[in-house]
DNA sequence: ATGGCAATAGAGTATTGA
């Protein structure tokens, strides 16, 4: 079985993308980010055309995260219900005995802004959610954009990111409270090339040049890492005309 | 030091992203 991740930045303009990537990646479950499409725009026939069952929750210009699977989508949440946002961040489902969390972290913006802050009080929600969740759900797998680069070798120039925002102290931390819960970060599992990214800036060749960031992450409850027996990032999608600035990543389960 | 690209809303340019 395999789950994955990618923020699209617009399934709008991204769909063909989506459903070319699909039929060369017939993975068991997608979650999306960033669609920024709200429910009655959503591309639900074409995404069952393909072959899935579709979950999502969207709103108008920013945010909107989505599941897709090949098999039946049950007990759907929208958001932490710990968390009063009104920003479409977090939809779960349990699919095939698994709880699956699509989550697409708040960016931050920078480190002394309100929406570090606001990001902060997400993450610590999301913990104590997540806490509780655990308890009822064994094998649950959170996968999305973190907005987090976890440690430096996620980082193509550290000393230039050096307490920016996605990279700051305070969010790694927030980052280690969700492994400390006891989810694994599956794609350092395995042994990876170095500078191994996730997402690259639009601007100067970011991607050419490989200046990226790991921030797209899929963290295994202890069950399901031992189930795990790959985690790679695919940079095709990321050279196609138009792309989103984000790459998917894929767990393998056994 | 700044902005560089892209998407969106909406009609010129501002906001946000990472």
């Amino acid at each position: 079985m395999k789950i994955a991740t990618w923020n699209v930045n617009s399934l709008k303009v991204r769909l063909a993308h989506l459903l070319q990537w699909l039929a060369d990646n017939p993975v068991d479950v997608l979650c999306l980010q960033e669609t920024k499409l709200t429910d009655d725009k959503f591309p639900v026939a074409e995404i069952n055309a393909a072959g899935y069952h579709v979950a999502f929750s969207g709103q108008k210009t920013y945010n909107g995260v989505a599941i897709l699977s090949k098999l039946p989508i049950t007990d759907v949440v929208k958001n932490n219900p710990r968390y009063e946002d009104a920003q479409q961040r977090i939809l779960a489902a349990t699919i095939d005995g698994m709880r699956i969390v699509c989550a697409y972290v708040p960016n931050g913006q920078a480190v002394d802004s309100d929406k570090y802050v606001y990001k902060l009080a997400w993450l610590e929600s999301l913990r104590e959610w997540l806490d509780e969740e655990m308890r009822t759900h064994e094998h649950l797998a959170i996968l999305g954009d973190y907005n987090i680069a976890p440690d430096d070798r996620d980082v193509h120039d550290p000393a230039e990111w050096a307490g920016q925002v996605l990279c700051s102290d305070k969010e790694r931390a927030a980052l280690l409270a969700l492994n400390e819960l006891g989810l694994v970060d599956s794609f350092r599992m395995f042994e990876q090339d170095e500078k191994s990214f996730s997402w690259w800036d639009y601007r100067m060749l970011g991607f050419r040049r490989n200046r990226g960031l790991r921030i797209d992450h899929i963290l295994l409850s202890k069950t399901l890492a031992a189930r795990c027996t790959a985690c790679a990032i695919d940079r095709v999608p990321r050279k196609w005309e138009q792309p989103s600035d984000h790459a998917p990543v894929i767990a393998t389960l056994d």
